[in-house]
DNA sequence: TGCCCGATTAACT
DNA sequence: GTTAATCGGGCAA
């Protein structure tokens, strides 16, 4: 199992990783699979946490990249994140979708459900299959609990706008598998 | 200090 | 199609 990172964080933007990251293994606690819907987010960007400065709960943010930021959502969910470059930028992209693979038994234990398909096709759900919270916050990828691999063939990649926010709403900053069964909502076909 | 809203989900009608 | 669950942050008073 490799100990280093496989996919290449420091300079390059987030608009540069976040479609690297379609088609990537991600593994937290031996369990998890292939990415297959990502979104971009960065402190110029008004949907941001990070928009209006750090936090408490933000400033994993404002730190190095290759790093884990998590928080709570709606006060009930937890929603992954990876930390991006330049550094002090606060850029991130958003992990919304999983293709599950590895410990598919685990992760179905936690979400309480047989369907495949929903098991972790959402930001909230992946957390939850994975065993994602808080305390995870802020860990670097490049060790246990974490594993990130890289793709090791080429994928179609579509984009299109970002899912729930109502902030910057045109920017297509959504990236996805093409044609995959486990996205958390279909991309429009492209016109 | 209090109020409103949000990078969501599941359970309704 | 609608709505409740529920926590942290921004912003007005």
């Amino acid at each position: 199992m490799p100990k280093h990172l496989t996919i290449a964080f420091f300079n390059r933007s987030v608009h540069e990783v976040a479609p690297d990251l379609i088609g990537a293994t991600l593994l937290f606690g031996g369990v998890g699979g292939r990415l297959v819907e990502v979104e971009a987010y960065h402190h110029t960007d008004p949907a941001a946490h990070s928009f209006h400065g750090p936090t408490p709960r933000n400033v994993v943010m404002f730190g190095p990249p290759g790093y884990a930021y998590v928080y709570r959502s709606y006060g009930i969910h937890w929603c992954l994140n990876f930390v991006c470059e330049p550094k002090g930028s606060a850029a991130a992209v958003l992990i919304r979708a999983i293709e599950p693979t590895v410990g598919l038994p685990r992760m179905r234990r936690r979400r309480g459900l047989s369907d495949v398909r929903i098991l972790c096709s959402g930001p909230g759900r992946v957390c939850q299959a994975l065993g994602i919270t808080r305390a995870d916050n802020g860990l670097t990828l490049d060790e246990p609990p974490f594993e990130l691999l890289a793709r090791t063939s080429e994928v179609d990649i579509v984009t299109g706008p970002r899912i729930g926010i109502t902030k910057a709403v045109e920017k297509p900053w959504r990236y996805g598998l093409k044609d995959s069964r486990f996205l958390s909502k279909p991309f429009r076909t492209a016109t």
